[in-house]
Order: C-alpha cells, then sequence, then structure tokens
DNA sequence: CATGAATGAGAGTTCATTCAT
DNA sequence: GATGAATGAACTCTCATTCAT
C-alpha cells in the first residue's frame, strides 16, 4: 500500500515537474515555444519520458490551462467571503486585476491565447472557468437584487463590468500600454478602477 | 530619372502585391498559416522572390501591422468630422468597435497578436496607432473642455474608455464570448454600449 | 523436483499467455500492430516482463509461426482418415482452403509474411510445416500408386496442385480479388475447386 | 522554350531518380524499409528535397505501385501479338510467371504486399492492373468462344488459372519453396506449367 | 518474479532561408 | 529581377529494449 502510494506520488509529482516545465517555457518564451522538445531538455529527460506522463502535447496544454483556472480561482475566491454584494463585485473586480497582473502568463492562456480550446478534453477547466464567471454573475444579480443599480439587466452590467477589466488587463498582457511609462501604468489603472467603481455606482 | 522612378514604382507594386497575399492568407486562414511559402503560391512568384522585396518573414509582418494600423484609422477617422465632442466620441467608439468586428484578423494584429513588436522597424506602424490614439484622447480633452463629465482627469478618463471598448472587441476577436449564444452576442455588445454611454454621462 | 517442475509449468504457461495475447491483437488489429506494449496491455503486466519470457520480439514471431503451424496441422489433419487417397487428397485441398479462409492471419504468417525466417529459432515450425507437407506429397503418391492419374511424376504433381490451393488463399488473404464483388467470391472458389478437381482427375 | 522544357526533364528526372531509390530500397531491404530518410541518404540528398518531388511517402508508394504495373504490362503485353488465343493465352501465362521470376519486388508489390491500396489516388495503377487482367479474361474468353474447352464458365476458368499462376509465383516470392533444391525450382516450375498446360486442355 | 522508469533511434513532415544561375 | 533547387533545423510521436529496484 505504501509502495504503491508512494509511486502514485512520483507519477504525479513527474506530472507535475513537467507541467511546471511546460509553464516556465511558456512564460519566458511564449506559447508557441511550449513544444516537447523544449520541456525535456528543461527537465533533462527524454522526450519520450513526456509521453510517458502524457499522452500528447495537447494534454499538456490542456493541463496547463486547467492550471491556469484553477490559479485564478484560488485567485479571485477570497471575494466570496465578503457578505455585502457591492463589496463584494468590488473586490473581485480587484482580484481579478490582480491576477492579471501578477500571471500575465495564466490570464493570457484563459483569456487570450488561441489554445486548442475546442476538444471537449479541456471541459474540466472550461467548467472552472465557467463557475467563476457565475460567481461574478451572481454578485451582480445580488447587487441588482439589493437595488444597488438603477438597471436590472444584470446580464448587461455583467458584460459591460468584464469587458473592462478584461481590456485593462489584455491590454497590460499583451503590452499595448507603451504609450504610458511603465512606471506610471499600475497608478493610471487604480485610477481608472476608483473611476469605474463611480461609474457604475450610477449604473 | 524616370526609369528610376518606375523600378521605385515596380518595386513598392511588388511590396504590395506581397502583402495582400499576406494579408488575404492571414485573414482566410489565421496567422500561423501566414508563410513564405504560401505567400509566394498565392502571387504566383516563388519563395525566393519574396526575400527580394522584404529582408524576412518578421518585415513582411511589420508591414502588415502597419496596413492593419491604416486600416484602423481609416475605419475611424470619419469621426473627425463630427463637431460636438461628445457625439464625435461616442461615434469613436462605435466605429473602433466596429473595425474590431469587421476586421477582427486586423483588430488582432494590432492589440493583441505578440508579433515582433520589439524592433524598431515597425516604429511606423507605432505613430499611425499613436496618431489615432492622440486622436482619441483629444477628443476625450475635448469633452472635459467642454465639461461633459464631472472628472477633469482626461488620461483616466480615455484609459478607461479604452480598456471597456478594448475588452469588449477583445473577448470577441479571441473567441471568449462562448457562454453567450452566437447570435445574442451582437445584441449584448449594443446594449453595452448604450450602458457604457450612460455610464460615462456620469462621469 | 516439485517445485522445479511447478515453475517449470508456470514458465510455459506464461509463455502461452503472452503468444495468445499476441495472436490475438496479431488477428485483431494486423501484424503491424503486434508489439510489445500492446501485447504487455493486454495481458496486463509490463512490457519489461515480457522479456523475461522471449527473448526479443521476433522470438515471439517465431513462436507465433509454430502456433499458426500447428493450427494448420490440426485443421487439415482430420483428412488423414479417410482411406481412399482421391478422397483424402480433395478433402486436404478443402481443408486447407477453409484453413486459409477461415484463418487468413495464420495462413498470411505461415506462407506470406516475410518475417524473421532466416533465423535457426523457427526451425520446429519450419519442421512442423515440413511434416504437414510430406502428408500432403504422400497422399499423391498414394494416388499415383493407384493409378489415380496418368502421370507418374508425384513431385510435379503435388507442386501444382499446391500453387494452385495457395493462389487461391493468397489472393483471398491479401485481397487482390477486388474485381470480383465481395459476395460473390467464395462462390467462385468453389466452382473453381470444383474445376480444378475434374482437371486433376485427367492428370 | 528549351529552358523550359529542360526544367521539366530534370524535374522528371529526379522524380525518377527518387522512385529508383526507393525501388532499390523496396527491392534490397524490404517494404518496411522504404522510409524517406533512406531514400534521402541513398541519393545524397536532404529529406526536406524529397518533398518538392513528392507531395508524401504515399505519393511514392503509389508510383512504384504505377512502375510495377507498367513493367508487368509492357513485361506480359507480347502476347497480345499471338493469334491463336490458347497460344496467346499460354504465352501469356508464361510471361506472367517469368515476370514474377524475374521482378519478385514489382510482383510483390502488386500483387502481395499490403500497401495503402485504398485511397483513390492510386486509381491509375489499379486502372492499368485491371486492363492487364482484362486481357487476360479476354483470351480466356477467345479460347471458349473457339471450343478450346469443355467448359463454357469464362469466369472460372479464368480465376482457376490465375490462382495457379499466382501461387505459383507467390511461393517463390516469398521464398516458400525452401524444401526443393535452389537449382530444381526453375526446373519444377516448368514441369508444373506443362502440366497445367495438360490439364487445362481436358477444360 | 516483476516492473516502473527511461531512452536512443527513428518515423513523416514543415518551414524560413540561401544561393547559383 | 527572378527562381529552381536545396537544406538544416525543427516539429510530434512511436517502439523495442534495458536496467535498477
Amino acid at each position: 500500500m505504501g509502495i504503491t502510494e508512494r509511486k502514485e506520488r512520483d507519477k504525479a509529482e513527474m506530472r507535475r515537474l513537467i507541467l511546471h516545465a511546460a509553464h516556465r517555457i511558456f512564460r519566458e518564451k511564449g506559447y508557441e515555444n511550449v513544444n516537447i522538445r523544449n520541456i525535456a531538455e528543461l527537465i533533462e529527460y527524454s522526450p519520450a519520458t513526456i509521453y510517458l506522463y502524457y499522452k500528447d502535447k495537447n494534454e499538456i496544454i490542456f493541463a496547463l490551462q486547467y492550471e491556469a483556472a484553477a490559479a485564478k480561482r484560488d485567485h479571485v475566491l477570497p471575494a466570496a467571503n465578503i457578505e455585502d454584494p457591492w463589496e463584494r463585485l468590488l473586490d473581485f473586480g480587484r482580484r481579478y486585476i490582480d491576477f492579471g497582473f501578477k500571471h500575465p502568463d495564466w490570464y493570457d492562456l484563459l483569456f487570450i491565447t488561441r489554445a486548442p480550446m475546442e476538444h471537449l478534453d479541456n471541459q474540466e477547466s472550461w467548467q472552472l472557468g465557467i463557475a467563476t464567471h457565475c460567481f461574478f454573475t451572481e454578485t451582480v444579480q445580488a447587487c441588482v437584487d439589493k437595488r444597488y443599480f438603477k438597471s436590472t439587466d444584470t446580464e448587461t452590467i455583467a458584460y459591460t463590468l468584464w469587458c473592462y477589466v478584461h481590456g485593462l488587463v489584455a491590454l497590460f498582457v499583451r503590452e499595448r500600454m507603451r504609450m504610458y511609462p511603465e512606471e506610471k501604468r499600475m497608478e493610471l489603472a487604480k485610477k481608472s478602477f476608483v473611476m469605474i467603481e463611480q461609474m457604475a455606482k450610477s449604473l
């Protein structure tokens, strides 16, 4: 029993090792440089070894997407503890943005990268993403219920806010903020968030 | 003089031809299918010929980015004719989004693709992009000057609005709206734009 | 003694198990899909285990050939019970063809596959094959002895008949009967056998 | 014009060179050793070069099959000049066998190898094969028409004869005549052919 | 006895790029 | 000015086999 367990742990650890390497390459050299050989080289194993732990490259990408989705959920979830829906919504927004700024690679994979998303195999990570998104819309709904907004069109409110935060993060992640000096970017983002907060109140 | 001139003209035309082909492939088959051979095949020249007009593949991508920037400017510029800054701003926003929806490939290349952006070669397209962006911020400034907003923080206002429209287009372009049924997406975007319009008024 | 014996028995059983699996894959998925991993997976042992019982893949193929030879002998042998040599010969022919049609995989391995035949290891299966062949030639000889044919060239008679039945089966096994509609093939083979029977009478 | 022509010729020559190499490997090392890299190595070009002349490996195999079919047709066709159908049939049979013995590799590819035959692309070689086969059946039909046989079942007669010659060649090609000493094999085949000739007369 | 873990060698294929002509 | 011809380097993936445990 102990042995089987350890074996399982070893296997899991190896999968993690591979995933970690894949992630690192993804982070440092970009999506298109994530390939079996690079991963193998980084972990100092032969390419063939990779296939003992992952069926093919897609599976690794899927696993990476799942990692990203889980990381995001974990980063954002604490907001759930906040009672007041408005405050919860704000906290969620801040955490969403914070996640994007701190883990641009994860965010990229989740919301920007054109990865193999079509296959059903990555449903898990998609489910996870959906769940997080639902948490968001439910929070908006709660705000609507409590009359925080004049508008009652929950869907549109949620979508509009999502567009805003996604745009904010996406411009950062894909480095389209060059016209603003680097040191000002964070400040600008913060000021902007305060502003959207004000705007949202008038919804 | 005449000869040199004609040669220059011929050269320019050939570059255009190549670029046009590159764009077509880019549009119809996606970024990753833009390769020298495909381009050469489409214009019915040999791959080697391409290299007489462009140093390497990167240069073509740069040129493509410039094209995209120009296309965007042309799509958006008519807004400049509108006198009233607020109406001009709204029209600009609508046109920006319209451009993104109508030419997702161009938009992608300009604001999402992690293309080789570091090189100085694409400064031209960057200049162009800056120019369009300035037109936008100036319009916001005009609104501020005319007291359309309570806030006078032009930069933050402009940035916030940009985040929103970029997010809206980016989610569409990179197909992250799957949780909304296809036929509802446009409607949702429109309702959202009306909403952000209302929100902006309260700025 | 008991222990050694049991071990031997166990070993033999395992070899059988492996062979059985190899055959099943061979039968169901074709020769080129017979590989160590597939076999291992089917018997739920590790690939390495296979090597404890067979030196290498070739040895398995050899063993398979032996199996095939044995199967063929068993399929064909009942003909031996027929007293009259002519009837025995006919029955043998029918059984030979029947074997080929019912076990194309076995037949292929024995008479068509260019498997590693050079090594001495498969002498056993060769011996077996020879034995069956001898039974055949002896039957022809018996026919000759009893003046069933005008010709007394036993060797040539046997060879000629063998060519015919092998050709019949081989064209079927390697799917070279496409010009005949699938449902007619068996009938054609049967009519042909009647015909060769007539022809043989005139030998 | 002259230039284009020469280029075409060069291209054709290169295709031939590749095909020739493929054939040589096929002949000397067997079908499963025919691969792009081996071919490239033999002609001292890079593997990538092969792809300039053939779309993929299949195309090479198809071309090989076509070569084989053409070679067989050319080998066998002269029989057509013989007026008398019976003599024509005999000549055809002899040539068929002669082809198989002289070009066992071609024969193998045509009638034994399990190559990718399903695709429609190799229809040409299939057509060719069919044509040769028709010539055969028509000759049998002519014999029937002229009452060379008692039987009038052309199809069965043709099939039966085909089984015989195929079996004869196939046993030779796939080296299943080991029980006969090498130097006797040809003689045996010849004697057998005389025998089948006699048998056929009684059809 | 059994195996988990690992790998070297090799399969087909694609692509940006070069260079003699 | 144009290109045919060529290639090195890269890609994903498979397989028979080995060896320490």
